[in-house]
DNA sequence: GCCGTTTTCGGCCCGACTGTTTTCAGTCG
């Protein structure tokens, strides 16, 4: 295990307690902006070190050269000890409080000795706090609020960041001996937008045996228990893992179980009852007689019903549905014919529009649309008006070299706080793909911005709602917006919403997409990409979408590049 | 702390928004 990992989180927390203890700015942005590179290097970091080249990692110069081959060769790195000594972890951790920032930490650790949450939630109570400079009733609410998020993150982590993990956990599991392969079940399978802990299930005529192997796959934290069908560990990640083992003959009644949702399990069992049938996670009985347990599909069948996909199964009338032959037909990640929102070094993203597009094209896609930012977005380089018509230039030149696939000129245009656009109409107009979204002025009240996104799903060149509640999963909340009366105006004016595929997004909801296929509007499902590997969070998308009832003939990028290309052309004066 | 023929010192992304101010500091992206 390569130590790329805990080397960049080392940085990563020297640059905080530099911030802490107000350094300069710069050489903290150094030390950030490197530990982002040793994350996204490719090779192990030990072999970058043995071989001498530390230094042509991006960001990394002979002072941090030094202290990696340090932590390498000694497993310590003397300066972040010594940093330790004055500013403690625990103190460090409170930076992740939204809304806390180096400078009011600072303070509150040198005037009142704050060290760690339970010191900093006394202060917030106390009166002393208001005497210092900045600090005021809304600020104090506002860090209350922080605490409460941060507690709220900290049980669930995101889709995206644990799908993989899993993944490998799976392939790990599969490889033990005597087990017959191997599957995630849990929320994960249900693709929820956030998990608790990663369920596997696997078959085995030996189940003890192969859960001593899993407890001691991997020099793993914790291991929380180890019995004869079951063991639980803490991954080094820190994500709690469950194996369940089975005999072949209750794998699916074994992955029904696990799978979930709680709910609709128990909606099952009530069904089976009634027929004089009792389920459990070995099968489906009559008596003492298992009539099925083999496979999912064979217990729904004992039932009257029809298989309901993983990411159903939450009691939200997907039984009703299945009793009256009316699943929808849900959207597959294979019937994704493009990407309609995606980014290049245009603005923030970190592919060109050749390499964007050649990875589009590797996922076997129709057409790409590449929306760079607005000028409103500085910070993302957002493009003004004689950048865009630059980059309107090499789009079609790279455009024209291509027969496999469409590469479309979009843009993500900001909505502007009185509702209006960052580009003219005129601008817009010339453009492909035009998706609007909000990026600032977050905590405006529920009509402004209710009212600020519909002014842009009245815009004639306005084809999707990109993010249309803005919210970061566990990090930010949504922007206070009537997402019905969006809903509702995106079906007047034949205005498709976006779920935007990136995992800390996942925007619209489940819930939310649903109302909006409900309602009649059509769905853009994107990933928001920022480099050539983002284009992979379509599988979140699609499986946001599924969870809210998305069929095929929902999706606009479903749709063949003729069909799509006449849907956005339409309606446009 | 990093970086580089506008180089070995002097820059390094910066504007919007908020809450706290009375001209600005802190946070965010």
């Amino acid at each position: 295990m390569s130590k790329n990992r805990e080397i960049a989180e080392i940085f990563e927390n020297m640059a905080d307690m530099l911030s802490i203890a107000d350094e300069n700015p710069f050489k903290i942005r150094a030390y950030k902006k490197a530990a982002v590179n040793i994350l996204e290097l490719r090779e192990a970091i030990e072999d970058a070190s043995a071989r001498g080249e530390l230094t042509q990692i991006p960001g990394v110069g002979k002072d941090l050269a030094d202290k990696i081959r340090e932590y390498v060769e000694t497993g310590r790195m003397k300066e972040y000890e010594r940093l330790q000594e004055n500013i403690p972890l625990d103190t460090v951790d409170l930076l992740r409080i939204p809304g806390l920032g180096p400078k009011t930490l600072s303070l509150l650790f040198k005037g009142l000795g704050i060290r760690n949450a339970a010191d900093l939630e006394k202060a917030l109570d106390g009166p002393e706090i208001l005497e210092f400079k900045g600090m005021g009733p809304k600020k104090i609410e506002d860090i209350r609020r922080g605490i409460a998020l941060l507690r709220k993150s900290k049980e669930r982590s995101r889709l995206g960041v644990v799908l993989p993990i899993g993944e490998s956990l799976v392939e790990a599991v599969s490889r033990i001996p005597r087990t017959e392969g191997a599957i995630l079940a849990g929320s994960l399978r249900r693709m929820r937008e956030t998990v608790k802990d990663i369920d596997v299930l696997t078959i085995s005529d030996n189940p003890p045996e192969v859960v001593e192997a899993f407890t001691s796959l991997r020099p793993e934290k914790d291991v929380l228990a180890s019995g004869g069908t079951k063991g639980s560990v803490i991954l080094q990640e820190g994500i709690q893992a469950d194996l369940r083992v089975v005999g072949p003959e209750s794998y699916g009644a074994a992955l029904l179980y696990f799978t979930g949702s709680k709910a609709h399990n128990v909606r099952l069992r009530g069904l089976a009852q009634k027929k004089g049938l009792k389920i459990n996670e070995y099968g489906v009985f009559r008596g003492d007689a298992m009539i099925a347990g083999e496979t999912e599909r064979g217990i729904y069948e004992t039932l009257g019903l029809p298989f309901i996909p993983p990411e159903l199964r939450e009691d939200r009338g997907e039984i009703e549905a299945a009793m009256e032959g009316r699943l929808p037909d849900l959207i597959d990640l294979a019937d994704i014919r493009g990407d309609l929102h995606t980014h290049t070094t245009w603005s923030d993203g970190k592919a060109t529009i050749a390499q964007m597009a050649d990875a589009a094209e590797g996922l076997g896609y129709e057409y790409i649309a590449i929306t760079d930012h607005s000028p409103s977005q500085t910070i993302a380089k957002g493009l003004p008006i004689e950048r865009l018509l630059e980059k309107k230039k090499e789009l079609a030149e790279e455009a024209g070299k291509r027969k496999r696939i469409k590469v479309l000129m979009g843009t993500e245009v900001d909505i502007k706080m009185d509702g209006t656009l960052d580009y003219p109409d005129e601008i817009l107009k010339g453009l492909d793909v035009v998706v609007a979204s909000v990026h600032s002025g977050f905590k405006m009240d529920r009509d402004a911005m209710t009212n600020r996104i519909i002014s842009a799903i009245r815009n004639p060149y306005v084809h999707a709602i990109g993010h249309p509640t803005g919210r970061l999963i566990n990090e930010r909340e949504p922007y206070d917006v009537d997402i019905d009366l969006v809903i509702g105006a995106a079906a007047e004016y034949g205005k498709a919403l976006e779920v935007n595929g990136s995992y800390p997004r996942l925007d619209l909801n489940d819930l939310h997409v649903r109302k909006a296929v409900d309602a009649g509007v059509k769905i853009i499902i994107s990933t928001d990409a920022h480099s050539t590997a983002q284009l992979l969070f379509m599988r979140y998308g699609v499986g946001t979408a599924r969870r809210g009832w998305v069929e095929k003939k929902d999706v606009l990028n479903a749709l063949p590049f003729g069909e799509l290309y006449e849907w956005l052309k339409s309606g446009r004066g």
